[in-house]
DNA sequence: CCTACCGATCGGTAGG
DNA sequence: CCTACCGATCGGTAGG
């Protein structure tokens, strides 16, 4: 008889990728090297091996799995059949809850994609480029008088309103990641003069299934 | 008699640093060969160590460099007088408008930096902090209602509409960096339901000296 | 200002 | 003839 997988490989295989994470976020793909990994990860060279054929399948796996990820957060808050300033609110919130626990995934996903070959990198990249288009649709549809070329610097913006929250927050300060979502929305929706005491959005997401 | 240094030395270590900027920006800078960047100037590595005594030398002078002038912007936008919401729009297009030249300056501070040695990268993030802290102080300014504690928020956020750029904005779209300091400033004061025809700003730089 | 090197470490794989 | 796993070392290249 053929011998089965162990049960626990798709747990060591998790493990792996959640190391590699964290060590190619914090040292950058090329100058992490698979013998610290595999040290991080208890185990010798080749073990790690047998779970992923080379350092690049490794980088991948963690770009398309976290990809796949802010898809899906886009796709099931589609589903709601929330009206538009709605449905984006709880986009941000959805998607500042989801940068809580994906913090490294997100910093390889940036700072990384471009040391993957051509066609993981364009598969990727493809993705990616969903998530963005869903954004700038729900953004065209919120409002319709913003000319066609201010649509992508609006959506991109707004990315950057979420996204450099990882080079500064911390969830130790007096804000955490729920009251980044509604600052995050209310400057992007009316700007700082509609920010303050009183002007706050309730979340969206009371009562909204996952 | 010593000799003297010849008279390119500093346009020799200019170029240099242009040229190690972009390959630290473009391959990070652990992974960036001092062969390489050697090569690309056009010189021997020996050579080139004539000019910069180790790679994290290297690495520190286009941080230090580059955050000074950030400094500068900043310093020259507050001799200027103005109110705080023409103070902050002219830092906006300023900080757009060098951005234009320093892409892989700015990306070796970002993703570079924690490379450096304890105190290099102390003497760069304190700078760093200053000019966070100037875009915080006007933006309570401006906006004195805002809770304390949103302050940082709420600048941090206003720095990743801006630097965010360098990730997608490319120069050959419908929109300069000029049109994009008008949109950050808008959607930072207004929101995005303050923004489309007709409701844009003029530039406050007009007349204003450098 | 060059060629020639060093100690160390890289990603990946051999035999058993 | 498979999967699981080790100690040791491969050919090349890094910063200096």
């Amino acid at each position: 008889m053929a011998r089965t997988k162990s049960p626990n490989y798709e747990a060591q295989q998790q493990n792996i990728l959640e190391n590699a994470a964290r060590l190619f976020a914090e040292q950058s793909f090329p100058s992490a090297s698979i013998a610290q990994l595999a040290e991080l990860c208890g185990m010798s060279k080749p073990l790690l091996y047998h779970y992923y054929r080379d350092k690049s399948h490794l980088l991948f796996d963690i770009a398309d799995t976290y990809v796949d990820k802010l898809v899906g957060i886009v796709d099931a808050a589609a589903r709601q059949g929330l009206p538009a300033d709605a449905h984006l609110r709880l986009l941000i919130e959805r998607f500042m809850e989801e940068y809580a626990s994906s913090r490294h995934y997100h910093m390889v996903l940036v700072q990384d994609v471009k040391f993957l070959g051509e066609t993981e990198r364009k598969q990727v990249k493809a993705k990616q480029a969903g998530v963005v288009a869903a954004f700038a649709e729900l953004i065209a549809r919120l409002r319709p008088e913003l000319p066609a070329a201010q649509v992508k610097p609006v959506t991109m913006t707004l990315f950057g309103m979420m996204n450099w929250t990882f080079t500064w927050f911390r969830a130790d300060g007096a804000i955490d990641r729920a009251g980044m979502a509604r600052i995050v929305s209310q400057l992007f929706l009316h700007g700082v003069y509609g920010c303050g005491e009183g002007t706050d959005y309730e979340q969206v997401s009371e009562g909204v299934p996952r």
